[in-house]
DNA sequence: TCTTACGGTAAGCGATGTCTTACCAAATGC
DNA sequence: GCATTTGGTAAGACATCGCTTACCGTAAGA
C-alpha cells in the first residue's frame, strides 16, 4: 500500500515530477521537454507513480493529462503524521531511562 | 536535506530497521538478528539513516545503541504537511476549469 | 596482557533500477 | 484515405544499490 508510495518517492527524477505536478495538470511530452531525460524515461516514472496512486491521468484527444492525486498525498501525510508520534514517543521514553541495558 | 531523507526512505529494509527503532534504542547486533541481513548490512543501512538524520547513535561499551531522532522525523512531516496543502490547492484549481489547454 | 565481544569499513558480486533507441497503437488533421 | 502527433511498451546497455565475506580497531573481562 503504502510501500509502493514510499518506493516511488525513492526517486529523485520521480520526486521532481511529483513537485511539477503540484502546479497544475501537464501532457507527458510537455512534461519531458522541462526534464533533461527522454519522453520513455517521464513515462515509466509516471507509471511508477501512477501505480502509487499518487497521480492520475485522464485522455484528452492524443495527449495524455497527469494531475496528482490528492488521495494518495494524504494518505502519505497521514502516514508521517503517525510516525511522528510515535517517534516522539519513543524519544521521551528513551530520555526518562538513557542508561538502559537492554536486558542482555 | 530531506532529499537524503527520502532517499533513506526508498529502501524497505531501511524502513523496517526505523519502526524496529520506534520500539526503543537498540544495539547493531541485537538489531542485526531480527532481521534476515547479516550485521555489516545493518550497518550500512544506519550509516544511511544517520547521515539522512533521521537516528542517532551513542557508545555504551562496546556497544552502540541506535534510536530514531525525532527532529529528522519532525522535518519528513513537515514537509509532507505542506505537500499535502499544495496538492489540494492543485486540484481544486484543476476542477475549476477541468479543459485547460495548457497554453499550446 | 591476552582474549572475547562488538561494530565499522573495504572489496567484490549479484540484483535492481533507470536510461536509451526502436517500435507500435490510437486519435487528429489534411 | 494518408500523414502527423502523441504516448505507451519492449529490449538492451549501463549505473546504482544492497548484500556478503574478510579484515580491522576499540572496549570490557579474565
Amino acid at each position: 500500500m503504502h510501500h509502493a508510495q514510499m518506493d516511488a518517492l525513492g526517486d529523485a527524477t520521480r520526486r521532481a515530477i511529483l513537485e511539477r505536478l503540484l502546479e497544475g495538470p501537464i501532457a507527458v511530452g510537455e512534461l519531458a521537454r522541462e526534464f533533461p531525460v527522454s519522453r520513455p524515461a517521464i513515462s515509466q516514472h509516471l507509471r511508477i507513480l501512477k501505480r502509487a496512486h499518487l497521480v492520475t491521468d485522464r485522455a484528452i484527444g492524443t495527449r495524455r493529462l497527469y494531475q496528482v492525486n490528492p488521495e494518495g498525498i494524504e494518505a502519505l501525510r497521514a502516514h508521517f503524521d503517525r510516525l511522528w508520534s510515535h517517534a516522539l514517543a519513543a524519544f521521551k521514553k528513551a530520555a526518562e531511562k538513557p542508561t538502559t541495558k537492554e536486558g542482555r
